[in-house]
DNA sequence: ACCTGAACACCGTTCAAGT
DNA sequence: ACCTGAACACCGTTCAAGT
């Protein structure tokens, strides 16, 4: 760490990235304030200068990757004309995130106003989640996912759907590690995909909606 | 507690039930091995004798809470015939079980060995996970839900995707506690129950599975 | 102002001592 | 044998003291 005294930025900066890497490499349990000073190259105290709680220093970490996350998604759903296609892209990118993020902090509740962080990463937050759910809302719409079903249902709907289908498919196989799986994830998330995008396009839809 | 000096078994029985009433009243945080002694009428100490960690005492209880949900589970899968209204039902059961045990321990990492449990609560937890199963898996089949896929799907497939739509669809529901909600539980399980089995049962799917 | 690091609070767990 | 409860280990957090 080159970072000055005094230079308040680089120091936060630091934190982080000291935070990211125990995170990304050794997991939540190993994301401790001690070891995240040290990786900073300060002391315990002066982290809670910057960082009320660890639960807050967590979510600055969140709303970074979520930011991420959304810069990854929105060109595959511009260029993406398939939603079977897509549907596994996404789910592929957003298992790479819920591997280090998924367990521990819920950004429902942070948005939600149950956790309180400063004002500046709750907006992070919030702005990177309205970004993904409004890409996901507008490309439901484009490739007319909800096409015969659109009469009656709210594509957000769809989106809340396909949001916690998502989650359930990450959680699954996060949580197993390669053990007792019969089923690998590629052929899993295909074959849930399939059935999704079928589902909604199915023509019995329009009658059994009334 | 009326248990006597040296009654092990309903000393054992006084600890889970003070566990459980901790986590079903308070949640997990409220887990704790001092109150669970308190609870029980004995002191921490004694609590390591029956269960070498706060983890196998949380295993035991959620053993017998899975097992709970397969007794519900099972007439369910008998008297319906519908597997839509099935899959409402059955999702809206596992929101019960979810909203207390869903967080924090992963039953599959148990299953998979690393976490370390006496033989008899991994072995419950066992039998229950394979219940619930092989439930399900006898319930695709007798309502042909995997119908038109039959020739090439293994329906542990299907199983493993409703598993895990039925997980996503708990944790987005228990964590948002009623507020950011555009939808309610009954109408985002009724509309996914919908979507999916229309998409099992979907014609085209035969040709896109070559 | 910014930073240090010893100290406090809390909770899972252990173990020498009691009955 | 079974049980007690003080003590240890660990980690999030605070704060009086340093520069």
């Amino acid at each position: 760490m080159a970072t000055k005294w005094g230079d308040r930025e680089a120091r936060r900066v630091d934190i982080l990235e000291a935070g990211r890497r125990l995170l990304t490499d050794r997991g939540y349990a190993a994301l401790q304030m001690r070891d995240v000073a040290k990786g900073a190259g300060i002391s315990p105290g002066t982290v809670y200068t910057y960082f009320a709680t660890k639960e807050a220093l967590y979510a600055a970490l969140y709303a970074a990757r979520l930011a991420e996350f959304a810069d990854k998604v929105e060109p595959l759903c511009a260029e993406c004309d398939d939603a079977e296609d897509l549907f596994v892209a996404m789910c592929t990118e957003y298992l790479e995130m819920y591997r280090v993020y998924g367990q521990e902090l819920n950004i429902w509740a942070v948005l939600a106003g149950e956790v309180e962080l400063e004002r500046e990463v709750g907006g992070q937050l919030l702005v990177a989640a309205a970004r993904i759910y409004d890409l996901v809302l507008r490309t439901v719409d484009r490739l007319r996912i909800a096409e015969s079903t659109a009469a009656e249902v709210d594509p957000g709907l769809v989106v809340t759907m396909l949001w916690a289908v998502m989650t359930g498919l990450a959680d699954h196989f996060t949580s197993v590690r390669h053990y007792l799986h019969a089923h690998k994830w590629e052929e899993t998330v295909r074959f849930t995909a399939r059935t999704f995008t079928a589902g909604l396009r199915s023509p019995g839809e329009q009658e059994r909606q009334a």
